[in-house]
DNA sequence: GGGGTTTTAGACTGTGGGACGAAAACCGTG
DNA sequence: CACGGTTTTCGTCCCACAGTCTAAAACCCC
């Protein structure tokens, strides 16, 4: 996330990826390769077996890892909505992964692993409509996030930019852990 | 699916699986061994590299597939809720699955995959209650499913059973490939 | 102090879904 | 054939929640 836009992590025409040669998980093989410190989220997509992927023939597990908005990184990140030619189906998987990624943000609490510690709504704001690719309503998203317990407002306010305005009241994801919010509306238990 | 239960099919103390040998897609590799013909819904689940896993060391990939109520198959089934002790993480992967399921049948229309090609309200009312292990309003689940364009009405009424009572409606599935029906109420993109 | 800007708060509205009750249509029995 | 028991169907009420709008609050710069 930069500039306002979803970027992905790339090294030269493909995903950033690990070969896996001694018996461990996936998930660790992968964070050790890629050296990203301890990441938010952290969740495993699909698992593609193409018989005609080069060179002979290999299993590839792909994984979705998130970095928060403030958080600067070194390597080659490109905005996922123009992304330059990728290898195999690189780019198939990006998309997958942008669209697990959008799902989740709406019935989880995944937000929590793009924002800063602390953050205003119009903060978190742009970061929803950056990752959804449409826009939010700033209202609407304090209160169902505030309502479904998932934000939480801390002491303080931001001071205004340079343009002036009100100053803006500084909230926090309450929990860092990932949790389904919203129990899909409908056929939910009777009461 | 039976006797209103949740069930999975077992070889022995494990889930049935097949080894990968030559180069091809998981999914088919899957499908050969097993031989259950064509199924409504296949769904690849979670992969595990467990070292720790018996003999050696090996790579697990999970497959969910759905098999209509009314179809009998050969072969053990057990219910989900009453598992015999599992080998390795088997009965992990089983609780995953189910968890996948639920969760699916609230906000897709995967209920193609599970309901016979055509049934009452009531008799799709007693799948969803086993699936998702709550009670579910009769009423509810038709208006909900008939109002996202999922199920659809179909000419003719079935007789009723021996106890009598009114003749009911038939209904069969307007689409039998998977689509997302709920639109993740929250978070939607403004008109 | 006035105009522009951003944030905050409140009220209104519409929709979707849970709960409830009554009517419809069938069976058995006497 | 009237009656009670059963199952399905239909309609209504009601509440929670999200989208919209408007106005007020609090700041900047000039």
């Amino acid at each position: 996330m930069r500039e306002r836009r979803l970027e992905v992590l790339l090294d030269g025409d493909r995903l950033p990826g690990a070969e896996l040669e001694r018996p461990e998980p996936l998930g660790t093989a992968l964070a050790r390769a890629l050296d990203l410190g301890r990441l938010a989220h952290f969740e495993q997509l699909e698992t593609r077996s193409d018989p005609d992927r080069a060179p002979g023939w290999q299993l590839a597990t792909a994984y979705l890892g998130l970095v928060p908005a403030d958080r600067e990184l070194p390597g080659a990140w490109a905005p996922v909505d123009e992304l330059p030619p990728l290898a195999d189906d690189h780019a198939d998987i990006v998309l997958a992964a942008r669209a697990r990624l959008r799902a989740k943000l709406s019935y989880t609490n995944v937000g929590f692993a793009l924002a800063p510690a602390t953050f205003t709504i119009s903060e978190l704001r742009r970061i929803y409509v950056a990752a959804l690719g449409h826009d939010v309503s700033a209202t609407n998203l304090q209160r169902v996030l505030v309502r479904r317990g998932v934000l939480e407002r801390i002491p303080g306010r931001r001071a205004p930019g340079r343009a002036g305005g009100r100053p803006a009241a500084l909230f926090r994801f309450v929990s860092q852990e990932l949790a389904i919010t919203d129990e899909f509306a409908a056929l939910r238990p009777p009461r």
